[in-house]
DNA sequence: GAAACCGGCTAGGAAACAGT
DNA sequence: ACTGTTTCCTAGCCGGTTTC
C-alpha cells in the first residue's frame, strides 16, 4: 500500500511485492500496485502465467514465503488462476501470447466441460462433441494427452479409441488397453462411430415433437425471402415465438454471435440466416433484415414470446449495429420465464416434476405444462455451420415453437398452473417483500406446503423427530437456512465457501446428518446418500420459509424449550449460566484490564471468582428457558485473562450492550463456549417465538413463550 | 442534549441459474 | 466453458428512538 501510494513501483522488486499478496488471493491489490506500469504489468502477468505450466506445484512457492500467513492457494488452482491471467492479460491489453500456459489450461478446463457433457451428462451429440474438442485441442501434444487421459477415465476403452480414431489422437499418447483397442478397430475397419448413439428415433421420440409439417419451417437468407415473407411475419394480432441460436465459446473473451432467429407463428416457423443475411454488414439484406426484426418487435399488437428473451435480443445488436438496444424498443412482449417464475412461486403442486427432475429453464416449463420435454442435444451444436443439418433446423424450429404451444396451454388453463388469467400481469419482476408487508397468498402457500412430500402425507407417515436430534449439514448458499434452524434447536453444520459438494455426503455419512441443498449437485448428492436423506430447498424462499418447510418435511417436532438451545453463529448447545452480577465484573474487567493480571489483581479477583453465581437448582425464577448449560466456575475462566475462557475462547463481551446489565428482571447471561458470543432473554426471543408461531403451534412444549420479552435489544 | 442502540436501506461479493 | 441476470448474505451507513 505505501508503495503504490509513494509510487515507488519501479524501484522494488515486482515479483517479491506481488507473491505474498497473491498467495493470500489479494489479486485486487497486486492490481492497484501495477496500475500505470506497462512493464511491471508484464512481468507479472509472465509470472503467473509461469505458475499455470503444467505440473507447476504452486506450494513450492508457498515455502519460500514461510512468513505468509493465511495462504489462500486452493485459489491458485491452475484453473482459477487461468482465469485471473487471462482477465488481467484482457485489462492491461497485452498479447494473448505472453500467457501460453494459461491460454492451455483454460482449454484443458473447457474439454473437462465438453467430456462431462457427452460422457456424464450425455446431453450432446458426437458430432458437435467432437466439433468443439477439435477446436479446442488443435495440434498441441499435452491437451492430446489430457484428452486421451480424460476419454479413458470417462468411458470404456471403446468409446476412447473410437474418438481417439476419430479426432487423429496420436497412438503412442494412449493407454494400452485403448491402443489395443484402437489397433483392433482400425484392423476391423470400422472407424464409423457406430453405436455412438444408439436408439436415436426411439429417444427423439420422447421428446417434444414439432407439430407442425417440415415444409412450413422457411429459412430466409437473402432479401428475396425476406420480402415474401413479410406480409405473414408482420400480420397484426398475432401470437408469435422468438428464440435465437449461437455457436458457445468454450474460451473466455470470445464474443459469441448470433446465427440463428427463429420467429415461430401457428402452423409455421421462420428461421432467419443472420450470417447470411448480415453479410455484408452494411448490405440491403442486413438493413432489410434489422427493419423487419424491429417493425416486428416494436408492433404492440404482436405479443412475442420468448424465455429470457431480453438476453436473446441484447444478443443482436452485436451482428447487426442497426438492432443495438433494440430489447428497449420491444412491445407487446411476454418473458415466460418470468412467468415460469411466478409458478414455482405459487407451487406448482405435480410430484415429481421440478428440478429434482433434473430439467431446467424453458426444458422444465415444456414438461411441466405439455408433459414431454424438449431434445437439447443439437443446443451446443455449431450454428456457424453452413448449410445447417436436418437436426439443427428441426431443434431450432421447435424451441420456437413450443412457446407457442406452452403460451396457448397457460391461457387455457391458467389456475391450473396457480396463475391468474392475466399472464402479463404474471411476469412483473419480483420485488423482495419488505418485513411487515403481507406475503402475497401464493408464497405463504408455498412456505407451508414442502414441495416434495405434502404435509399431510408426511404428517401421517414420518414419525414425530425432536428438534435437538434432528442433524443437517447445509450447503453454502443455504447459511440462512442453518441459522433459522440453530435459533429452533436444529444442530445445523454449513460447508465452507470453498468446500466442495461432495464433503456435503462425507459429513452426512459420517455425522448421520440429513443434507439440505439449494443447488444443482442435489441429484448426485441424492445417489449418494439416499432419496430421503437429501432434500432440495427451494432457494427462491426466505430463510424461515425455508425452515418451516424443512421441518414439516421431516416431522420436526419444535418446542418453546428447543428455541435458542443451540448458538446460532456457531452451532454450539454449549452455554456457560452466568450472573449479573458476575456479567458486570466480567464487563468491567475487562474494559480495565491492560495485559495479564497482577499478582495483586488476580489474588483479589480470583477471590470474588469463588463464588460463580447461585447454583442451578437455587436460580430465581427470572430466565424463561432452561437451556442446556451449566453455572460459569472459577476453573472455566483463563487465569491470565478475565474475559477469556479456559478453552481458549475469548468472551465477546465488548458487544452486550451496558443498559442491557441494568434491564430489570434479567438475571442471567448465557455464553457460548465455542465462539463466545453472550446471549440473554431478550425481545429477539419474542421474535423468533413470533416468526415460528405456527410451527411451534403444531407441537406445543410444556413452556409458553416468553410473555414479556426486555424491551432493550438481546442477542437472544 | 449526547450517546448508544435499533432497524431500514444499499452496495458489493458470491453463488446459482438462464441461455448457447 | 462462457456471459448476463438474479438472488442471498453481509457490512456499513444513516436516521429515528431510547436511555441517561
Amino acid at each position: 500500500m505505501l508503495g503504490t501510494t509513494l509510487k515507488l513501483q519501479p524501484e522494488l522488486d515486482v515479483e517479491k511485492m506481488s507473491v505474498p499478496l497473491l498467495l493470500q488471493d489479494k489479486v485486487a491489490l497486486v492490481e492497484r500496485y501495477v496500475a500505470g506500469f506497462p512493464d511491471l504489468q508484464r512481468r507479472l502477468l509472465a509470472l503467473m502465467d509461469s505458475w499455470c505450466q503444467p505440473g507447476f506445484d504452486i506450494k513450492d512457492v508457498a515455502r519460500q514465503y514461510p512468513q505468509v500467513a493465511s495462504l489462500s492457494l486452493e485459489k491458485l488452482s491452475p484453473k482459477v488462476l487461468s482465469r485471473q491471467v487471462l482477465r488481467l492479460q484482457e485489462q492491461f491489453g497485452m498479447v494473448p501470447a505472453l500467457c501460453p500456459h494459461a491460454a492451455t489450461q483454460q482449454r484443458l478446463a473447457a474439454l473437462r466441460h465438453l467430456c462431462h457433457k457427452r460422457f456424464v451428462e450425455k446431453s450432446l451429440s458426437q458430432e458437435n462433441w467432437a466439433d468443439h474438442v477439435q477446436g479446442l485441442v488443435g495440434h498441441s501434444p499435452w491437451l492430446q494427452e489430457q484428452l486421451s487421459q480424460l476419454l479413458t477415465s470417462l468411458g470404456d476403452p471403446g468409446t476412447a479409441a473410437r474418438c481417439a480414431l476419430n479426432l487423429l489422437l496420436p497412438e503412442d499418447q494412449l493407454p494400452a488397453t485403448v491402443a489395443a483397442e484402437l489397433s483392433r478397430l482400425q484392423l476391423q475397419g470400422r472407424a464409423a462411430d457406430a453405436d455412438s448413439r444408439p436408439n436415436v428415433k426411439d429417444m427423439k421420440d420422447q421428446h417434444y415433437q414439432l407439430p407442425i409439417p417440415r415444409e412450413n419451417v422457411y429459412l430466409l437468407a437473402s432479401r428475396e425471402d425476406l420480402a415474401r415473407h413479410e406480409g405473414a411475419l408482420l400480420q397484426p394480432q398475432q401470437v408469435v415465438g422468438v428464440d435465437l441460436e449461437w455457436t458457445p465459446v468454450f474460451v473466455a473473451g470470445g464474443r459469441p454471435r448470433p446465427s440463428l432467429l427463429q420467429v415461430a407463428m401457428e402452423g409455421r416457423v421462420f428461421l432467419f440466416d443472420i450470417l447470411a443475411l448480415t453479410q455484408p454488414p452494411a448490405g440491403q439484406g442486413a438493413q432489410a433484415f434489422s427493419q423487419l426484426v424491429a417493425q416486428l418487435l416494436s408492433d404492440p399488437s404482436i405479443t412475442k414470446l420468448g424465455y429470457g428473451m431480453a438476453g436473446d435480443l441484447q444478443k443482436l445488436g452485436t451482428s447487426c449495429p442497426a438492432l443495438a438496444h433494440v430489447e428497449k424498443q420491444v412491445l407487446g412482449g411476454m418473458d415466460l420465464l418470468l412467468v415460469h417464475r411466478q409458478m414455482r412461486v405459487a407451487g406448482m403442486p405435480t410430484p415429481g416434476v421440478d428440478r429434482a427432475s433434473g430439467l431446467r429453464g424453458l426444458s422444465l416449463l415444456v414438461q411441466q405444462v405439455l408433459g414431454t420435454t424438449l431434445d437439447k442435444t443439437q443446443q451446443l451444436s455449431n450454428w456457424d455451420r453452413r448449410p445447417l443439418c436436418e437436426e439443427q433446423l428441426i431443434y431450432a424450429a421447435a424451441d420456437a415453437y413450443c412457446l407457442l404451444e406452452v403460451h396457448q396451454a397457460l391461457c387455457r388453463e391458467p389456475a391450473r398452473f396457480h396463475l391468474s388469467g392475466d399472464l402479463a400481469g404474471s411476469q412483473r419482476p419480483r420485488h423482495r417483500e419488505r418485513p411487515g408487508t403481507q406475503e402475497p397468498p401464493g408464497l405463504r402457500e408455498a412456505s407451508a406446503s414442502p414441495r416434495q412430500v405434502p404435509v399431510a402425507v408426511a404428517e401421517a407417515t414420518i414419525p414425530r423427530v425432536p428438534a435437538r436430534t434432528f442433524r443437517v449439514v447445509c450447503d453454502n448458499m443455504l447459511q440462512g437456512l442453518a441459522r433459522s434452524l440453530r435459533c429452533l434447536g436444529v444442530d445445523a453444520h454449513v460447508l465452507g465457501s470453498s468446500e466442495d459438494h461432495r464433503r456435503a455426503a462425507e459429513v452426512a455419512r459420517l455425522e448421520g446428518r440429513i443434507i439440505l441443498t439449494s443447488g444443482q449437485p442435489y441429484h448426485t448428492l441424492r445417489a449418494q446418500v439416499g432419496a430421503g436423506r437429501c432434500l432440495l430447498v427451494d432457494g427462491s424462499l426466505k430463510a424461515q420459509q425455508q425452515a418451516k418447510s424443512v421441518l414439516r418435511h421431516f416431522n420436526v417436532r419444535v418446542t418453546h424449550e428447543d428455541i435458542f438451545s443451540r448458538c446460532q453463529a456457531c452451532n454450539s448447545d454449549q452455554y456457560l449460566k452466568v450472573s449479573r452480577d458476575m456479567m458486570k465484573q466480567l464487563m468491567w474487567l475487562s474494559s480495565h484490564q491492560e495485559g495479564p493480571w497482577t499478582s495483586g489483581d488476580k489474588a483479589t479477583h480470583s477471590q470474588e471468582r469463588q463464588e460463580p453465581g447461585p447454583a442451578p437448582e437455587e436460580a430465581p425464577g427470572g430466565s424463561t428457558h432452561d437451556r442446556p448449560c451449566r453455572w460459569l466456575q472459577a476453573a472455566d475462566l483463563c487465569a491470565e485473562m478475565p474475559d477469556m475462557l479456559a478453552n481458549g475462547t475469548r468472551l465477546q463481551l465488548a458487544r452486550v450492550p451496558a443498559g442491557v446489565l441494568r434491564t430489570p428482571g434479567l438475571r442471567h447471561f448465557y455464553c457460548c463456549t465455542r465462539c463466545g458470543k453472550v446471549f440473554w432473554d431478550g425481545s429477539h426471543l419474542g421474535r423468533v417465538a413470533t416468526h415460528f408461531r405456527d410451527v411451534l403451534e403444531s407441537a406445543p412444549g410444556p413452556c409458553e413463550p416468553s410473555p414479556a420479552p426486555s424491551p432493550a435489544g438481546s442477542s437472544f
